[in-house]
Order: C-alpha cells, then sequence, then structure tokens
DNA sequence: TATTGTTATACTCTATAACTATA
DNA sequence: TATAGTTATAGAGTATAACAATA
C-alpha cells in the first residue's frame, strides 16, 4: 500500500526546503552576500555581463527587486553598470576587479556549513541530491499552462 | 572527469530551491496561507495541539516569529489557543473547527502548479526528488558542531 | 535559573504602482 | 506599442531586544 499521499510528499518536499533556506539564511556571518546576490555575482562570473531585466528573468523576481539587489551589489562595489553600446534604454551590469576578487574568496568561504554535511553524506545520497537540483530547477521554471 | 566542483553543485541547489520558493509564493492565490502557515496547519493536523516554542523548533524559526504566524492563523479562526492544563506558562495551539475543514479544502487546492508539474514527472524523476527531499531535511536539521 | 510567551521594533527580500527614456 | 530602467511605497517573513509570568 502506498504510504504517503502526493499532498503529503510535496509538503516535505517544501517543508524541507523551507528549512534549508532558513538554515542557510541563519548560518550566513554578517558580511555574506544573501542569496540571491550570490546567484547574481555566479552568474555574471559565469556568463558574463547581463542586463538588470535579463538577470531578474533568471531568478525569477521582477525587475524592481533585482534592480535593488544589483544597486547594493553596486554600493559594495561589486558590480557596476556601464551604458549598452547600442541600445540606449539598457544599462548593462558586470563585475568589478573586486567583485571578481571577493568571489574568488567566497568560493571557499561561502556555505561551509552546508559544505560540511553534504560532505558527510554518502556518495550515493550527494548524487541524490545534485540530481534533485536539475529536476526542482526545471519543476520551478516551468511555465504555467 | 568531474565537471562540476562541489561549489558549483552546491550553488546550483541552492539557486534551484530559491526559485522554488518564489515560484510558490508567487503562484498562491490571496486567499491562500504562507508556507509557514501551511506547515503549521499540517503539523497541528497530523501530531495535535503543540506550543508556540516548539512549533517554532520544528520549523526552524524564533519563538516570536512563530508567535506572530499563531496569531495570525488565530485571527482567521483556523487555530486558537488553551491554556495548559498543568503547566501555566504554556498555551496549547490547535485547529479549530473551521481550520479542519479548510485543510480538507486545501490538501486539493494548495500547490496545484506544483502538482501538476510533478504529474508531468516520470515516476523515476518523482521518487528522485521525494528522495532528496529526505536527505534535505537532515542537512537543514543537522545540527551545527 | 530556565522556559514560555508577549510586545515593540527593525531588517531583508520581494511586490505593485507610477513614471521616464529609448526602441 | 513594447522594452529597459528608476523611484517610491508597501507587504510578508523573519530577527533582536526587553519584559512578565511560571516552573
Amino acid at each position: 500500500m502506498p504510504s504517503k499521499t502526493l499532498e503529503q510528499d510535496i509538503t516535505e518536499l517544501m517543508h524541507a526546503v523551507g528549512l534549508l533556506v532558513r538554515r542557510t539564511r541563519n548560518e550566513s556571518c554578517a558580511d555574506e552576500l544573501s542569496m540571491t546576490e550570490s546567484m547574481v555575482m555566479s552568474r555574471l562570473a559565469n556568463d558574463g555581463p547581463a542586463t538588470t531585466a535579463a538577470l531578474a528573468r533568471a531568478e525569477g523576481i521582477k525587475p524592481q527587486s533585482m534592480g535593488t539587489t544589483i544597486t547594493a551589489l553596486e554600493e559594495m562595489d561589486i558590480v557596476k553598470r556601464t551604458p549598452h553600446a547600442t541600445d540606449g534604454r539598457q544599462m548593462l551590469i558586470e563585475l568589478t576587479p573586486k567583485g571578481l576578487e571577493l568571489r574568488k574568496k567566497n568560493r571557499a568561504a561561502k556555505q561551509i556549513w552546508l559544505s560540511r554535511a553534504i560532505a558527510e553524506l554518502s556518495p550515493e545520497e550527494r548524487d541524490a541530491l545534485f540530481n534533485a537540483a536539475g529536476i526542482i530547477k526545471r519543476l520551478a521554471e516551468k511555465p504555467t499552462k
């Protein structure tokens, strides 16, 4: 017999995800970046300069909200805005030298608690976890019909 | 050769998780409960009455924050507070008749977009997803050394 | 002294609305 | 008309601090 309904499985999934997000927020030190800030930094480092609107679409938030994040990163001198060469509406966001430097350090420093916890999983569990990350991403990005 | 580092895997996991949380928040209708409110309701329905402090520990937030959630649910007449029989400090939180009723409806209505998206996964992917939920929960609840 | 709960205040992240400028 | 961006305001979901009551 099936011991759990789909609803229960979904509730447990969302519960686990909620716990992970809050734990990550709580474990981060004062001078660390927020989750959205980190993700923007990673994206700029991996994919190069991007507009606020493109970053917002990628992270699933509104352009205005992304604007706030960019402003915060700009005030920390981690990113800078430069006007697009041909499209006068666009501002390209890119990492500053300080942003590039910080990123190298943060790759080691960030999410230390999580790295340690994951290190204690079995290889099979790690595979299962990172495989699920791909599934979760697809679910979250799936357009509503 | 390993194509991704552990840091990259972790970044992608947190990215996917962030997208899922935001998507869930955005998809929920105006009269629906927040994630924390839903989780408290499920817990009370499954495990019976509990104190604010116990609920806070279970959800990984501060008792004061859980107090806010309980007050919101109380104003919607979904839960009620009753004094503990023997311990004068404690207030037991339990579902009202309306809360029990609402829960039945919400089991069907809540997270509809997610149910639909998950329904389109293969059985193997579903298993992988819900299996990972257990791993994520353990990670999030693992005490810091 | 530790635990439970409350109230007050503030911060982070994101949303909506209204606007300007450019395409 | 659609897209990019900015500014202002507001809301949800937490946190910290200070306190009162009970164990």
